[in-house]
DNA sequence: TATAAATAGGATAAATTTGTCCGAAATAAG
DNA sequence: CTTATTTCGGACAAATTTATCCTATTTATA
C-alpha cells in the first residue's frame, strides 16, 4: 500500500506530534527508537518532511524536529503520504495503465475508483492531532 | 497498491479469459503484446499463476495458457492477487507493524481496516468473467 | 522417429528501494 | 571564540523487485 519510507514517515510524524504537544523537540535517534525504524534512513525521511513543510526542524544544540501545536489539527495524513509517496495512490490506475482515465478505463476502474476515493477521503480527513491523541491515550501503538 | 508483477498477472489473466471464451489458447508473446508488458517477465508470472491453479498451461506445439470456461465465473481477482502478492494486503498493518492486531492497533488501524475490508470484498466478489466481458464489449482496456 | 513449437526453469543483469556512513553547516551555551 | 550538539546532504552499500537470456522438457504433427 505505502512504501516503507512512507510508513516510517507517518509514524515519525505522529510521534513528533505527541511530543510537540508537550513542547518537546525530538531527534532522529529518539524517533527511530520509538517507531522501531533504521535511524539514518529515518533521518532522510525527516529531511523530506521538512522540505515539504509537514514538520519543522531546528538545527544545532537543543535542536530537533517539531510541529507547531496550532497546526496539529490542520495537518492531515494526506500531506505526509503526498510528501513521501507522491500522488500516485490518489490518481494512478490500479492496474498500472499510464493514466487513470474514465474514457479509457482499465477493467477494474469503476470498482477501484470507489476504494481509492474512500482511501483518499480517509487520508484527507484524518489529522495528526487525532492520531497523536490515540497514541498518548494508550489506545494505539507505534511499535509492537 | 499492487506490485508490477501483480498488475501484469491480473491483466494477463483477464486477457487469457477473453480468449478462453472463444476456445483459444494464448502464449506469453501474444499476452505481453496485448497487455503491454515485458514478455519474459510476464512468462515468469504466468508460471506462478499456473502453479497456484489460477490458469492452466498446455506444453508443446499448439499449447498455451487457458482457463476452463466453466470456471471463469468462479475465479475471482482475489485468487490472482493472492497467487502473486500473497495475503499481506488483506492482513498486514497499513503502517507496517509486524502484525495487525486489534488489541495492539497502530494509530490508523480502525480507519484502515474499513478500507482494507472494502478492497478485500471487492477482490473476492469480482470474477475474471465479469472483467473479461468488459474488455470484450469494448468498455474496458488492457493497455492505453 | 524426426521436427517444430511451446511452456518450464535456472542463471544473470538492471533498476529501484531501502539502508548506512561521514563530513559540512548551523546554533546554543560556556 | 570555542566547543558540543544537532540537522543537512552527498556518496555509498545492501536488498528487493523488475527484467532478460538461454537451455531443457514436453507435445502435436508429419
Ligand atoms: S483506469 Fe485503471 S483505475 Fe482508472
Ligand atoms: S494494526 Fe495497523 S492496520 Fe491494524
Amino acid at each position: 500500500m505505502f512504501s516503507k519510507a512512507c510508513e516510517y514517515g507517518i509514524k515519525a510524524a505522529i510521534f513528533i506530534a505527541t511530543q510537540s504537544y508537550e513542547g518537546k523537540r525530538v531527534g532522529p535517534k529518539a524517533i527511530a527508537k520509538e517507531i522501531d525504524s533504521p535511524q539514518a534512513f529515518t533521518a532522510k525521511i525527516l529531511q523530506a518532511l521538512v522540505k515539504e513543510g509537514v514538520v519543522t526542524s531546528v538545527k544545532g544544540a537543543y535542536g530537533g524536529f517539531e510541529i507547531d501545536r496550532g497546526l496539529l489539527s490542520q495537518i492531515k495524513l494526506a500531506a505526509v503520504v503526498n510528501a513521501i509517496d507522491g500522488d500516485h495512490i490518489y490518481k494512478g490506475c490500479g492496474l498500472g495503465l499510464h493514466t487513470c482515465d474514465a474514457n479509457q478505463p482499465c477493467p477494474v476502474h469503476n470498482k477501484f475508483e470507489v476504494i481509492r476515493n474512500d482511501l483518499k477521503n480517509m487520508l484527507e480527513q484524518t489529522s495528526l492531532e487525532e492520531l497523536a491523541l490515540g497514541v498518548k491515550s494508550g489506545a494505539a501503538f507505534l511499535r509492537v
